[in-house]
DNA sequence: GTCAAATTGTTTCCTAAGAAAACAAACAAT
DNA sequence: ATTGTTTGTTTTCTTAGGAAACAATTTGAC
């Protein structure tokens, strides 16, 4: 049971430090903000990173079907996008049987780009949650995935 | 053990599905939309909630305490402490030997209003949660909280 | 085959949440 | 008494996302 924190350990049921919410607020802020420091000032941001990883693992892929993987509006996914055809890593492709679609394809550069920040990704990741075990990870990553397949 | 997704199965090893930072960001957004959809258009705000639990677990906790103990900055405070006095659940009030700080106590509103929203936010958690076990959301709730005590 | 309905990408506008920098007032220390 | 620090605050910026509207296109009903 390692070292547990030794103050706020009294009165904790009902609290706001058993809240799920809360909890998972306050490690999204410290996750996510470890990963801009390791991506950088010019790197990915979170999303366009989430974007890019999709785009290489499915190519082709349609923008409607990419925001709705990703989980956010199509009008919220035009920057996304925009920001990496901006920088050479992702082309629009007109779809012959459908003038309305654009499909999403990693250019050379883009497939490059993401694996060297895949693995940065991974490694700044594992060193952060080097606390946890690699079981405690993966159950933890479980049960998040769990959260995502509510049916609301 | 139990039903695991059907699709998205292979391939998930170094994939955007096993990073930590992007599950807990779905997660989180799953979560605090219910909040928002719990407390109502006119309720408090989750960050506003977090801040009153805190005041009444805390009555007479000065706002840069109050800050740090919610991981915000000083300056982001301000606004959810307006919201709180506004709705006259928090006084600001002065502190005899320094006349910089405000300590801030809660109202009998404020505590009333505090009670009922707890209720009502922890029951709402508890049935959007309702596909985890108990053992699992404790143990969720220890690995966030793990995550938070992580010394950067 | 035509016309209504739905879909796709896009633009524009709005909100929530937080960070960073500066500031005056007050306090602490030497 | 001056210097430096702390507290609350204002202002400005960034990130992320939602909602509504729109033209171009496709689909479906009939």
């Amino acid at each position: 049971m390692s070292k547990p924190n030794t103050a706020l350990q009294r009165e904790d049921h009902g609290t706001l430090e058993d809240l799920v919410g809360y909890n998972l607020k306050r490690a999204y802020l410290i996750v996510s903000s470890d990963f801009r420091l390791t991506l950088g000032e010019e790197g990915l941001a979170p999303r366009v990173f989430s974007a890019l990883a999709l785009i290489v693992q499915f190519p082709l892929i349609t923008q409607s079907d990419l925001a709705r993987k990703l989980g956010i509006e199509r009008s919220g996914l035009v920057a996304i996008v925009d920001d990496l055809e901006a920088r050479g890593y992702v082309v629009r492709k007109p779809v012959p049987n459908d003038r309305r679609v654009r499909a999403l394809a990693p250019t050379p550069e883009g497939e490059v780009a993401h694996s060297q920040a895949n693995e940065t990704v991974m490694a700044h990741e594992a060193q952060l949650l080097s606390e946890l075990t690699p079981q405690e990870t993966e159950n933890l990553v479980g049960l998040l995935k769990k959260i995502r397949n509510i049916k609301r």
